[in-house]
DNA sequence: GTTGAAATACAGACGCG
DNA sequence: CGCGTCTGTATTTCAAC
């Protein structure tokens, strides 16, 4: 089992996940407090898991893959091959950013980014139609991202016996 | 206009996007370099906007957020009065990570993270449903992500004219 | 949570190919 | 024009308090 998150645990998560380049001094500032218990604090995040990765985020524009689709798919039928199968063959596609397996009415939506509606079609042709476990295919293009991806909403868990004692 | 990026340029964004708690030296090292083209690159990386932003991806487990759907919604009408109380009253809902106005069958796609069933079932009770320009929902459950996300796949943007005398 | 010291990385300068 | 070596500065990291 793992720690619990005291206010400052959340704090930090909050703003690293906005902004994982402070330094651990400007951290520090927003919190009132100095770099070193922040240190010693995000290195206890990264070990227990809470903190997985550090990743840069891209401008999609200006690496030609401006156009976001999501793509539905339902199988052709849910044998185990097929499913795997499936999976195989997605994971090889650079196009496809995020593959999730669902419930309800399909079995899989697809997170796919392209230059434009050319390459979509040549993705769609090329790569998704040739696997054969395949059955149909339903296609929603985004035209507008109004919130931004990455940052999860923190909230303290379940707290059965809170501290007296924080001096936080 | 910006820049063209070269060979090195994509491989310090590929690298970025997997790990961006590399330093310098370690990504000189991948590259057969050394630390200061590399940072002057991440630096014109960073002043192009090519690189955006640096974030933290936390566990979604670990910080109850360990369910994930999918919500496809369709707005009663398509006013802009619809369209902008809609988005005003989405962004103001943390347990909606993102979201997208679609072309094509639903309006719009949220990607929503909640800890349980209970949660979202409380999630589309007292918050999507309050908002009146809400016409029909639909729902799909992550059962399982295949492909992490976050990073895009970089390929050179068109090159009409390869530089013959690249050092690289 | 604080202080202080050593190791390391950053962010410029400069000269070289 | 980009690379590499060098330099001062800031930050990280780890110790003891």
């Amino acid at each position: 089992m793992y720690q619990m998150l005291d206010h400052t645990d959340i704090s930090i998560l909050k703003i690293l996940q906005e902004n994982a380049r402070l330094t651990n001094q400007e951290i520090a500032e927003k919190l009132h407090k100095t770099a070193s218990p922040i240190h010693r604090r995000i290195k206890r995040l990264e070990d227990d898991g809470f903190i997985k990765r550090y990743v840069a985020v891209l401008d999609p524009q200006k690496i030609d893959r401006g156009l976001m689709a999501f793509t539905h798919v339902q199988l052709k039928d849910h044998s185990k091959d097929s499913l795997s199968l499936f999976e195989q063959a997605i994971i090889r596609l650079p196009e496809v950013l995020e593959c999730y397996h669902m419930t309800g009415m399909y079995d899989f939506i697809l997170k796919v980014a392209v230059k434009d509606l050319a390459a979509y079609h040549e993705f769609l042709m090329h790569e998704l139609f040739g696997i054969m476990a395949i059955g149909s295919v339903q296609t929603t293009l985004v035209m507008k991202q109004s919130k931004h991806e990455g940052a999860f909403p923190i909230t303290i868990p379940q707290q059965p016996f809170p501290s007296a004692h924080k001096t936080d």
